[in-house]
DNA sequence: GATTCGAATTGATCTACATCAAGGCGCTTA
DNA sequence: TAAGCGCCTTGATGTAGATCAATTCGAATC
């Protein structure tokens, strides 16, 4: 369990022994069970977590429906950053799409790692830039592609998603309406 | 006006001396004509830019039509990440909106002042981490608001924008077309 | 001062997707 | 085995904003 986060981090950023041997105690593991919260909008996020196996979302509910931000699926981190690095409130929630079994790390310790190892430093800004990256090339896609488009390149470049999450969480995630992504699918398994 | 570049980024992380002393001469005094590029679309990109004064967009073209996904005017950093990072071709391009004076630092000189000290490389990641919450941000606005909404907000909070940049630009980065901001606009004044 | 050309406005029409309302289908829980 | 309840689908209608086409305005150039 421990190697797929080594392994998961080492991908980004090659780590010293002594960085292991202060990193690895602070990771704790949990489980949440499907439904169950990992943050619950307005507390302060002061976790980062590392699926090891399972299915998370972030998003926030507007006019009493849910829109889903992002998903994550094992070998992959999960916070909000905003509210981890303002310690404000968090306008979003995560919760678990499947059951979940992570390794978490909480911000005091977080910060104690980036204040002791170099390359936990360099870990984080690369981290901070990939995800700058994928935000922004989101955001181009919403304007540039239609629904049917989105929907499309989704089955295609990311199939776990298809696979593992409900339609109506992938419609909001999608911009759209369960009504709308229901007629796209019907659509489309015609053509 | 370098003085105003140490502002800039004290006001994000503190610096000492001898950071300075390495960094300050990787800066280069540079201006652009209002309509020249800065970064052209399939160009790798390969410096960040620093505005002493002037007004910068990030811009994409899609089906001959551009659309803006960014303004910038000065004390603040333009870069397009994705390239900068990937060292790929990059799918945006930069002009200036005004005039610009510019100070500039290339790729290479950047990775020096990340490898030789520790507090560029925290000035670094917390650029990355703010700029990361602040497109999340405008991709959530963008789902949640109408376009009347979006169009009231960024006169109420980002009024340079309003004031400096030509209203086709400011109809891309909202994402609907001028016709439909002039309307929006005509509707705004009677009320 | 006249000319030009892009920017902005205005009007008429079209369309993608939302909304509202009603079923059906498949899980869970008893 | 049945009851109950989300989830998904289907149909009818509504609407925000796009598109197309034509002026008008305004700043730069000669």
């Amino acid at each position: 369990m421990y190697n797929r986060l080594k392994g998961a981090i080492e991908s980004v950023q090659k780590m010293e022994a002594h960085e292991w041997a202060l990193a690895l105690p602070f990771f704790e593991y949990q489980e949440f069970k499907k439904g169950e919260h990992l943050l619950q909008t307005g507390k302060v996020c002061n976790k980062v977590h590392f699926i090891v196996e399972g299915c998370a979302r972030i998003y926030f509910s507007h006019e009493s429906r849910d829109v889903s931000r992002q998903f994550f699926f094992e070998d992959s981190f999960v916070t909000e950053f905003g509210s981890l690095i303002s310690k404000q409130p968090s306008l979003y929630a995560i919760d678990a799409v499947e059951d979940c079994k992570l390794l978490s790390i909480n911000a005091e310790n977080l910060d104690i790692l980036y204040d002791n190892s170099i390359n936990f430093l360099k870990f984080g800004k690369r981290i901070a830039e990939y995800t700058c990256i994928f935000v922004v090339n989101r955001n181009v896609e919403m304007v540039v592609r239609s629904a049917p488009e989105r929907y499309l390149r989704l089955v295609k470049e990311r199939p776990k998603v298809m696979n593992r999450v409900p339609l109506h969480m992938i419609a909001s995630y999608l911009g759209i309406t369960p009504e709308a992504l229901s007629r796209i699918r019907k659509d489309v398994s015609k053509s």
